[in-house]
RNA sequence: GGAGGGGUUCCCGAGCGGUCAAAGGGAUCAGACUGUAAAUCUGACGGCUCUGCCUUCGAAGGUUCGAAUCCUUCCCCCUCCA
């Protein structure tokens, strides 16, 4: 096991807020596996690189010798964490959930090493406490010091609604802590009260309170939202190693370094010494190409990292075909078919309007030669490789309607 | 209950009777260049059977040769006062 001072560094690394930093320390140096708390939603997974910045966090704590519980709230899942202002979420049936719990797995895995992990459901207490102890729990917090919570006293100002069981959802997160007896919890910045609320609760229960780490939000692609899916600025983990690549590639040089420190596992140290390099003249796209592998390979392996490169580099660099692409049969009468309908059939766009002008711009290939004339025609029968830009492709087969 | 302000094309936001498919910015797409799908520059940016036609400016009606712009009703947001 790393050094307390050592592993406080690593722990540290990327953090928004680590409380309460010298009980951390104190933790560390008892030289004892520490349980770590990480909790989750059951609704359905479909993970992308900002979600793993907390498991990240996890495999680092699994990887400096602790014990990880990675808890799926399918118990708080009925009551709908009222962080998100949706307060009817349709409530999941048990099948759902453990649907859920195993997709989760498959994806959650490719950074958690399972040996290590602890996956656990927090209905096991919650089921037990009935609502006899529901009260008792609910009498150990004011309503004073529930309605601290930023959201809380928003909507409490606004005079907008707040429901009485959403104010136990605090409550039962941190009852998780409890049962879980954690020694650390983390979370992503949105979580710091409720993270809070754990360590209360744990002294209320005569436990020594965990420390609460927090995460930032992952910037997207484009460098300011964070990354979601609704925003479409995401890299998701099962996409394709061609597209994870080319993703990486295209964030800016800046934000690279903020995807080093929140997704690498390579040490800042290493970092550090290739952004001051960067600043005397080396090639940032050099470095960017060492991210881009370390994370298509942690989602799929080596070779397809390499693949990926040599794809990226023959397409971009040389200006090549790929090697997939997708394969369209369209139907034509006599007359052959138009190439800006062929181009939004092939779903190469989204109406023949932007085929045109992609063709008045000199945007279109067909096998490859680029042409300008936009009423020529696929006569039936023939095959051929569509392209509009750099990206996006299409091979065709003109066959009678 | 009272007094105001506003809803415009993916987003923000100008327009306030014709020259408006609607300024500007963002996003996006294409081109050039390059170090990559970075950065920068240029162009495009409602749809279609594309030198023309069709549909858009909260909704429905109306005035007018002509409306995003004027009138009527309705729906929805926001601010201030009580």
């Amino acid at each position: 096991m790393a050094s307390p001072e050592a592993a406080l560094e690593s722990i540290k690394r990327g953090c928004n807020e680590l409380l309460v930093e010298e009980e951390i320390k104190q933790k560390l140096k008892r030289s004892k596996p520490l349980r770590i708390k990480a909790g989750f939603d059951p609704t359905a997974p479909d993970l992308h690189l900002g979600h793993t910045v907390l498991l990240n966090k996890m495999r680092q704590f699994q990887d400096l010798g602790h014990h990880v519980m990675f808890l799926i709230g399918d118990f708080t899942g009925l009551i709908g964490d009222p962080t998100g202002r949706n307060i009817t979420r349709p409530p999941l049936t048990p099948e759902q959930i453990a649907a859920n719990a195993e997709t989760y797995k498959a994806q959650v895995f490719k950074v958690l090493d399972p040996e290590k992990t602890e996956v656990m459901f927090n209905s096991k207490w919650g089921n037990e406490l009935g609502a006899a102890g529901m009260i008792k729990l609910a009498a150990t917090y004011t309503v004073a010091r529930m309605l601290e919570r930023d959201d809380f006293a928003k909507r409490y100002s606004e005079q907008k609604p707040i429901a009485v069981h959403e104010l136990l959802y605090p409550l039962m997160q941190g009852y998780d802590s409890v049962a879980m007896r954690a020694d650390v919890e983390l979370g992503g910045t949105d979580q710091k009260f409720n993270l809070l609320v754990g360590r209360e609760l744990q002294k209320h229960f005569g436990q020594e309170p965990q420390c609460i780490l927090t995460m930032p939000l992952l910037e997207g692609l484009d460098g300011v939202n964070k990354m979601s899916k609704s925003l479409g600025n995401y890299i998701g983990i099962t996409e394709n190693p061609n597209d994870m690549f080319g993703k990486l590639m295209s964030i800016s040089d800046d934000l690279m370094w903020r995807y080093f420190e929140l997704l690498s596992f390579r040490p800042m140290t290493e970092i550090a010494g290739w952004k001051s390099e960067v600043g005397t003249g080396r090639n940032p796209r050099d470095v960017k190409v060492l991210l881009a592998q370390e994370i298509v390979e942690r989602f799929h392996d080596r070779l397809a990292a390499e693949c990926a490169l040599t794809d990226f580099e023959a397409r971009f660099k040389q200006g090549a075909m790929p090697v997939e692409m997708p394969e369209i049969a369209l139907g034509a009468d006599a007359g052959g078919l138009a190439i800006p309908l062929a181009l939004k059939q092939a779903g190469l766009c989204a109406s023949t309007s932007e085929a045109i002008r992609a063709i008045e711009q000199g945007g279109v290939r067909v096998d490859g030669e680029k042409i300008s004339d936009k009423t020529l025609k696929l006569t039936i029968g023939i095959t051929a490789v569509l392209q509009i830009g750099k990206r996006k492709f299409a091979r065709v087969s003109v066959v009678a309607a």
